[in-house]
DNA sequence: GTGGGTGGTTAAGAGTCGGTTAAGGTAGTG
DNA sequence: CACTACCTTAACCGACTCTTAACCACCCAC
């Protein structure tokens, strides 16, 4: 699923986008001042970054600036009011990769996130764990540099296991990130496990999709921990 | 249910939060100074503290640095008048995940308490008491570095006497705890922290889980308190 | 001493969970 | 239409887990 941040001090605002982009299948992480939204940025995975300019405590640009001098490469939607737009419009050579004057469409917001998203998925979207490698970008996945034939489900467990890795999802967890809210009844996620093992573990001497008893699975080398 | 820790000295305030969020079917415990909000911190599990930065006898963010040093990850949120902007930045690089200006809408107030608590589950979480850890994004437990198998019902007791420790969490609770409304009869949990002991004390000198005789149990190491 | 309450220990049956296999159905393709 | 790839479902088995009941040990009141 992607995941959006949002730093914004209009609280109604940031709700709104939130709620509409949550509707849409986008997980929106929030943050209402500058040091926040930075902290955040920092420590956690987001495939989008929706900055306002006019921030109490930090402004948008800084935390820009800062993201880009840290080599963080999460491409960011600039926010500004349409009054704070002259002055402000050169420092967008700061390393923004967008921006949007305030009012604007939710739908037009959204289809700028998912561009900017999928353009960086076209740059280098590697997902790594141990000797397996998944390639969003060319679609391919390896383990010690071999080649492995997945059917689209069960790429889709991997990918929401790598994205986790090395820690363990719930069996709910990896059936909401699979199916979404439509879930499969029955035991379908055991068989797309059994053959994802198959396929992952079974040709190679260190096992690294692991069941955690009473809860789910992690991808996770054996020893570790 | 999500419970938040008040830590303000404005009576009438506290008890207006307290209220709106009640409503909101969050659950509020309460300290007017900050020794007591700092103890209660230390002895109990809180999704979110709110924070006065102006306290009688301790002030927030001394609380604030007391807490993260001693690991203690929760959610902290600032709550500051207008003419302490200043510390608030300062506030930050004590650990506190947000703030607030009062004085501010309790509308707002929630859905940052919630936002905080979202994310906090997603992120890190260490449970830790003594040589226990338990890491519940990796889902495993360790004693003195060395990993323990628990099964389901055992992690969950065990969960919750960390969450507590080294307070004592009563048998009704504990029972509430891990089983919710539909309690099994007969003598289960007796079952469940024997099998607990087995596995986290028994291959050890010292022992962790203390019976309170009369009421429950604890985790505390023998000589302390 | 006796009896009841509390807590610790053990074993057994019922039930659940995870792994495995196979069958049927659907969609896409040539 | 035939063929293939894939997903879901059902069924089965072994292993594990939970509950339950029974027994034991201890403390304390009477």
């Amino acid at each position: 699923m992607m995941k959006v941040l949002i730093v914004e001090d209009d609280i109604d605002l940031a709700k709104t986008v939130a709620e509409y982009l949550e509707l849409e299948g986008i997980s929106c992480d929030y943050a209402s001042n500058g040091l926040a939204g930075l902290n955040l940025a920092k420590g956690n995975y987001f495939d989008v970054i929706l900055l306002d300019i006019n921030l109490p405590g930090l402004d948008g640009l800084s935390i820009c600036q800062q993201l880009r001098e840290e080599g963080n490469d999460t491409p960011i939607l600039m926010m500004t009011a349409l009054d704070q737009l002259d002055d402000k419009i050169e420092g967008f050579q700061m390393g923004t990769d967008d921006y949007l004057v305030k009012p604007f469409e939710l739908k037009e917001l959204t289809a700028r996130i998912k561009a900017l998203a999928r353009r960086r998925s076209g740059q280098a979207q590697l997902l790594r764990y141990n000797d397996l490698e998944m390639d969003l970008n060319a679609r391919n996945v390896t383990r010690g540099g071999q080649a492995l034939k997945l059917s689209p489900t069960v790429w889709r467990v991997l990918e929401t296991l790598l994205r986790h890795a090395p820690n363990a999802v719930s069996k709910d967890a990896l059936e909401q990130a699979v199916w979404g809210d439509e879930l499969p009844g029955s035991n379908s996620l055991k068989v797309h496990i059994f053959n994802l093992r198959k396929a992952v573990d079974a040709p190679y001497s260190i096992a690294l999709l692991q069941t955690i008893p009473g809860h789910g699975f992690a991808l996770r080398s054996e020893h570790e921990n």
